[in-house]
DNA sequence: GATGACGATATTGTTGACAATTTTATCAAT
DNA sequence: ATTGATAAAATTGTCAACAATATCGTCATC
């Protein structure tokens, strides 16, 4: 007998994890209701298990319960996202630190290859691929850092600005000094020059809120 | 007709509180199981709130939930105490710096007041009294920061340690010192230089974790 | 006395029915 | 057309019963 294809119903986590997803791909926008009947029949889920999801949302700050009307996906002020950046400086700084203190040399290396995709996207100007690549490079660093309670929280940070993430990089300026940053930081944590790299690190993410804000401004002007 | 006595009952979030107040009070200790019913019993809550309750503080990591057993306080290794005060360096160092750049004078008064008390907690040598306003003192900082993200984030930090914070002011040698970088760090807040703040309040909080440790160890040994 | 099988009890997981409330649809009055 | 009242439908909140699993005590066996 073949092995019995088993669509076990998903677990809490796993529709939290699916919600997750469609928040930060944009599939649901701010504001949106979440109603339970629809997740349930798009996912196969129990109600309890939905119930579930949606409470453990709601405790990560992703979406807002309201009684009798249910779940919708919150929206974050620019100041909110001010607030997320200047605690990712905090963090993500810290975690650059210790992973020039900590880290081994496969690391290092796979963080040297990832550079030298970035480098080719800057010259190809492929800001899409750009996004994604940045975003695996920043989370080698935290991952790397060995320090699971701060990339937990930085995983939680960075889910409500998720999409944000790649805006800036339509701009080809920024592209390129975001890029200068990062082969900068390289250069750093390289040399062991901890402090260095904790500096270039928050000076990195403080300047991408800048150009963040600045897009946004046009955008509502 | 006089005010009625609406024992209403208790809400998710209510129950949660209750349970987290138990575990920084050590009432309940790390390893213990929280069975559904007993908490039914002494909160007159429904099962479902409970198990909403349990849900929401496992997703903030302070109990653990296995499938059919149920859950326990979930119980932290020292090295997951070191990795908690190097988020605490960070994101409360953070605050410091926008505190001293953002304090209104009503909030510098309340912590000179609050300082006044701390030392006079030291010289008579109260370290119960002294334990209790010393969180005032930092929580202070962190609400007057104007960042309610990093105030979120530390107050979930704290949870875990809430114990470890008065443990070290028995010790009469780390009773001093501490109150001296607080001292120091109010100069340096009302001097206005932000960077040095943050600065003391990294190595401040760091030295914090130094004394725990050694205290640890020595429990251990 | 130690070990393992077995049943009784305790505990958690899941489901479905029903209550409370909001949202939508309908229609009369102006 | 707009407003307002009313009923119908949709949606969420709560609870209790039942299923699944784990835990504990008992007893026979070695």
């Amino acid at each position: 007998m073949p092995d019995q294809e088993t669509p076990r119903a998903p677990t809490g986590q796993e529709i939290a994890d699916w919600v997750r997803q469609r928040i930060r791909t944009g599939r649901f926008v701010p504001g949106q209701r979440l109603v339970e009947v629809d997740i349930i029949r798009q996912t196969g889920a129990s109600r309890s298990k939905v119930r579930e999801a949606l409470k453990r949302l709601e405790g990560e700050g992703l979406v807002e319960i309201e009684e009798f009307r249910g779940a919708s996906v919150r929206s974050s002020t620019l100041d909110e996202v001010r607030q997320i950046y200047r605690a990712r400086m905090a963090l993500e700084g810290m975690a650059a630190h210790d992973f020039t203190q900590n880290a081994d040399p496969a690391l290092l290396a796979r963080l040297q290859a990832l550079q030298d995709q970035l480098d080719a996207c800057v010259r190809e100007r492929a800001p899409d691929r750009f996004g994604r690549l940045n975003n695996e490079w920043h989370r080698l660093i935290v991952e790397g850092s060995g320090n699971k309670v701060i990339a937990d929280h930085l995983q939680r940070l960075n889910v409500p600005i998720h999409r944000l993430l790649f805006e800036s990089f339509y701009d080809e300026e920024r592209l390129q000094t975001a890029n200068a940053d990062h082969q900068a930081m390289l250069a750093l944590i390289l040399a062991g020059d901890a402090d260095g790299a904790e500096r270039a690190m928050r000076q990195h993410i403080g300047d991408g809120f800048e150009t963040l804000a600045r897009i946004e401004d046009e955008f509502y002007r």
